[in-house]
DNA sequence: GTCTATATTTGGATAGAC
DNA sequence: GTCTATCCAAATATAGAC
């Protein structure tokens, strides 16, 4: 899919980074092909990474059973999703690597999809509705943090520490 | 001074945003000026960026007194620094906005500057070695991803929470 | 130390053949 | 749907005048 790879290019490179030739490689395609899928260009590239991103979390919230399950079987997806620490957030390469202000809106969504996930399970599992919000933002930004400083060490062991933690910090 | 004012283009655009007219336009100078201070181009920028921007924090952890109030002063001086949410973070924008792996190596000094600095302050409050690793490390990664997450949402209050817990996750 | 002018490469994008 | 060829703008970098 032209997506799913050009996805890995936004996250390692940024907006300004991810250009069309290391699209047009990691796709496979040459660049005037990728125009014949996103005929706006990499911003309609950009675009269509972040729709596909907001759908995959989505599916990854539609579990069954109490909020502790749900929240464990939410972190084993983003473990996934991460490889472990090995993957540079998305939101996080787009924020800092020149997709803002271009995708201020769609990142803005993007993180509240993020924040609203968290904060309905903290709710589920009993937290009052304001501090159920604070703790969802700090989860995100904990998560996001954790993966700059995971690249920054080269130490994955930040990452799933703070994957490991998060239950507590979310519910207790 | 040349420096400083190129090193708020780094932050904004990371590595691959930060084009040298966006640089020339910052310093007030000439792209080919640029090129007088730093013969090695944009890349040697960035790298004098990095050390000015290491000087400033060894500085900033030089006050007196015990751990509570040297944490105290040392995170007024970082409110200032990201001017309360509103300036991103600069390794964050670097290791995310193209700048890794051409810097890897002076990235991880950064990170480690930082975390040495925070578990310094929680060995000196009586938190043991490696349990202060670990927070300091976490509190880097907050204060990174609560900017992230802080430009993310344009909501600066997720920055300044995170500032305003700092000395329980740190010490308690 | 800064400038104008310019060389060279890369990036974004389009036309048109197959 | 993908390709080759091509265009234009922007990016990095250098030469040389002042």
């Amino acid at each position: 899919d032209v997506i799913v790879a050009g996805e890995d290019v936004f996250r390692d490179h940024g907006y300004d980074g991810a250009t069309l030739s290391r699209l047009s490689e990691a796709t496979g395609r040459g660049r005037a092909s990728l125009y014949h899928h996103f005929p706006g260009g990499k911003e309609d590239m950009a675009r269509a990474v972040f729709v596909r991103a907001g759908e995959r979390l989505a599916v990854s919230l539609e579990g069954e059973g109490g909020p502790e399950e749900r929240l464990d079987a939410f972190l084993g997806e983003i473990e996934a999703l991460y490889d472990r620490g090995r993957r540079n957030p998305l939101l996080g390469a787009m924020v800092l690597g020149g997709g803002w202000p271009r995708f201020a809106e769609e990142l803005a969504d993007a993180f509240r999809q993020w924040t609203d996930a968290f904060a309905t399970l903290a709710r589920a599992a009993g937290v009052e509705g304001r501090e159920a919000r604070r703790r969802a933002e700090d989860a995100v930004a904990r998560l996001q943090g954790s993966l700059v400083v995971t690249r920054g060490l080269r130490k994955p062991a930040v990452f799933r520490r703070t994957l490991a933690e998060l239950p507590d910090q979310l519910f207790a």
